[in-house]
DNA sequence: GCATTGTCGACTGGTTAAGTGGACTTTACC
DNA sequence: GGTAAAGTCCACTTAACCAGTCGACAATGC
C-alpha cells in the first residue's frame, strides 16, 4: 500500500507553486527540484503530465515555468492522484468483477472497496491550497532556529 | 495505491482456512489454490511466511497442510497486511523522518498519515472471522443456480 | 524406504523510479 | 529579422522491485 513517487513529487510540486509570491510568474522545473529535493529529470516527467491533463500550464523558453492552471482551492488531491497514478484500483476486481470469477460471492472485495472509500474520502477533502497554507504556517511560526 | 496480491491471496487463504467445517484437519496448498484461483507456487510462498510469523500452523508429509494458528475472530485484517506487507508505510518519511530533510514543516506528511490510519482503520476493525461469515452467507443465502 | 507434502532458493518477465540525450519553442539581444 | 540561449517536451536506457515459475530439499506418515 505505498503512494508512488509520482504523486508524492506532483503534490510537492503543486504546492510549491501555489506558494509563490506571485502565482502568474512562471517557475523553472530546477527550481521546483532544488526546492522541494526532487530529482530534476523525473520531475520534469511528472510536470509535463501534469500540464498534458490540465492541472498547470507550462511555457517553453526563456522566463518559461510552469504555473497553476486553476485555483489552488480547485484542485484536490484526489483529482491529482488520478491524473499521476492512472486511476489503479486497489485490485484488480474493485472495479471489473470480471476479473475473477469468484467476485460475486466475495467478501473481501467488500473490505477493499471499503479501504478504497476510506482513501478517497482523505484524498477529495484536501486541496492544494490547504495544503500551501499549512506549509506556510509551518515555516512561519514556531522560529525554532539558532543560527 | 494498489494492494500486494500477497496479501489478497493470504487473505482469501485465511478465509478458506477459518470457512472449512472441520478447523483442526489441515488442509493442503493444493486446494486452497483450486478453490480460490491463486497459482499455487505462489501461494506456497505466501503461506510459509504466514506460517513463519504464527498466523497458520503448518505440517508437512503425508496429511499434512496448513491450519490456523489462533481463532479466526483474532486475526485482524491490519495484522495479515501487517505480516504480509512488511508494515510498509505510504511514504518513507512517515516513518523515519530523517529520510526527507523537510519532514518537519512538511504539510503532506500530514496528509499520507490520516490515509494510512483511514486504511488503518478499515482494516484493524476487519477479522478473518467476519469475512468467513459473510462469505458464508453469500453462498449460501442467494441459490441463484441454474445447473 | 518411499510417497506425500511443505520449505527454500534461484530464475524470469513486467512495471516503477530514475537518468540521459536530443528535439522543439520561445524569448532576448544584436 | 536572425541567432543563441533558456526553457519545456519526448523517447530511450538502467536499476530495483514485485508476481509468478521451477526444481531441489526436508520432514512426516505408512
Amino acid at each position: 500500500m505505498r503512494i508512488p513517487m509520482k504523486v508524492d513529487y506532483g503534490v510537492r510540486a503543486l504546492v510549491d507553486l501555489a506558494g509563490q509570491p506571485d502565482v502568474h510568474r512562471p517557475v523553472r522545473t530546477a527550481d521546483i527540484a532544488g526546492r522541494q529535493g526532487i530529482p530534476e529529470p523525473y520531475l520534469d516527467q511528472v510536470l509535463t503530465t501534469l500540464n498534458k491533463f490540465g492541472l498547470i500550464t507550462s511555457r517553453r523558453g526563456p522566463q518559461g515555468g510552469h504555473v497553476l492552471a486553476r485555483a489552488a482551492a480547485d484542485i484536490t488531491l484526489d483529482e491529482v492522484v488520478a491524473t499521476l497514478d492512472g486511476r489503479n484500483p486497489p485490485l484488480e476486481c474493485i472495479d471489473d468483477a470480471t476479473e475473477c470469477a469468484l467476485s460475486d460471492c466475495c467478501a473481501q472485495r467488500d473490505i477493499w472497496r471499503d479501504v478504497e472509500e476510506a482513501i478517497h474520502a482523505v484524498l477529495v477533502t484536501t486541496t492544494i491550497a490547504d495544503l500551501a497554507q499549512r506549509q506556510q504556517a509551518r515555516t512561519a511560526a514556531p522560529l525554532t532556529f539558532v543560527s
